[in-house]
DNA sequence: TGTACATCAGTGAACGCGCGTTCACTGATGTAC
DNA sequence: TGTACATCAGTGAACGCGCGTTCACTGATGTAC
């Protein structure tokens, strides 16, 4: 039952970072180390991590399985890898500019942040929404914690406070619930992209940018949330 | 490269449904068949279908990994046991429940049969969701074309021109896209029950039930699609 | 300046385990005669 | 009514393949002396 030891403790450094001291220490030419991130990337957000074989992204990224071994030990440090040098790089700045966007009072700007961020996000990394879905949504996905802990949390927590405190000075219709008026928001910043290949397909999205998605978001949001007029019925 | 043929072609056969001659029919005791079914669909929810391993189905249905050969031949086929008998049947009554709703020409009628109906279904079929974002949502999911096909492509074009028949009567802001309001609906619909257990979690969401969720979007999309009134700026 | 050597950046082949699948078999049950 | 037999509903053990992992090795490159 217990699993084998993945790195017998003396023959090679699991990963060679090792201080410089003589041999050959290039300066230039990547290698394959960081294609091999790309890789695993790629194959994560379009598989699943757990449907993932190692030799297909060797094979992927132009080299032998043994080369896995060679820089990350096993799967489960690779894995750890891709989350420290790819996937953290990629949310973290979204996460910093949401957080400065909600810092002020204006519930519209904080909104129209968070929405512009999510989508700006996305079109730097288009793995983003895939790997979302399937490793963060679903329950038991292996970036679940990590994602929720590093980024989820601070700014969910955030952006409930505010529409709680703009609904406190009546700017927010009454009959809504602030805690579900954040998850409304990350149901229509998340869920579009992350449906994108399908509704593509089912509709007919000619002539539909990130930009109209985007604009539709923030009208159909800010019609939808804010109190109503005084005079109305 | 050619895949081992899963059955013998003459030994037994692959579903035991024969046209009854002598043996024993029995009638009753309904055996370990679709405890297989549930317990594959239970995995194909949680891990997602490409995850899952055929032993731990047979595991948790009390089962050997043999019975599956006995009664379905191969995975490929349980699978296709699985969408027939267990997905399938849940999520037709819904497609037409909604089919029925937006018969009429009253959009907001349509809405709440939406919302309401996937409400429904989720509560009856609370696997549901987890398998939907898995296996349909992403790309190359195991049941994109097939609930595509089923329910998915007649459920959307048809919500999607009652959006584009209701705002040419000028009861939806003129400013929000008809096949986009119909990406929103679906977005508002899906995404929440799929990140329950990631969202309870996140917020506090104690004292929000099923109920709850279903007023606050209809409160939400309702007032975000309303025309403007005439009197407002 | 030459050269011995330490290290880098990998490769090819093999190993052992777990998986899907197969095979030969079994006790229970109902039916034909 | 007895009994021979066909079928049902499975089981236990094994098989072969593919996977993650390991091992021994290699040519290239930079450094110390």
């Amino acid at each position: 039952m217990m699993p084998r030891t993945p790195r017998p403790a003396g023959s090679k450094p699991a990963a060679p970072r090792a201080p410089r001291t003589r041999g050959r220490p290039t300066g230039e030419a990547p290698g394959l180390r960081p294609r091999l991130l790309d890789a695993a990337l790629a194959r994560y957000a379009s598989q699943g991590i757990a449907a993932t074989r190692l030799r297909d992204i060797a094979r992927d990224a132009g080299a032998t399985p043994a080369l896995l071994h060679y820089y990350f030990g096993d799967g489960k440090h690779l894995l750890e890898a891709v989350i420290e040098e790819r996937i953290l790089p990629a949310i973290m700045p979204m996460r910093d500019a949401v957080a400065a966007a909600a810092a002020g009072d204006d519930i519209t700007a904080a909104v129209a942040a968070f929405v512009n961020g999510m989508s700006d996000t996305i079109e730097k990394h288009p793995w983003v929404p895939a790997l979302w879905v399937r490793e963060v949504l679903s329950e038991g996905g292996a970036l679940t914690s990590v994602l929720i802990d590093e980024s989820g949390r601070p700014i969910v927590s955030l952006m409930a406070s505010r529409f709680a405190a703009a609904q406190a000075r009546g700017e927010v219709n009454a009959a809504l619930d602030p805690r579900l008026l954040e998850l409304s928001l990350v149901s229509l910043t998340f869920f579009p992209p992350a449906a994108a290949p399908l509704w593509r397909q089912l509709l007919d999205a000619r002539g539909l940018g990130k930009e109209d998605v985007c604009r539709h978001t923030l009208e159909l949001l800010q019609h939808g949330f804010r109190a109503e007029p005084r005079n109305g019925g």
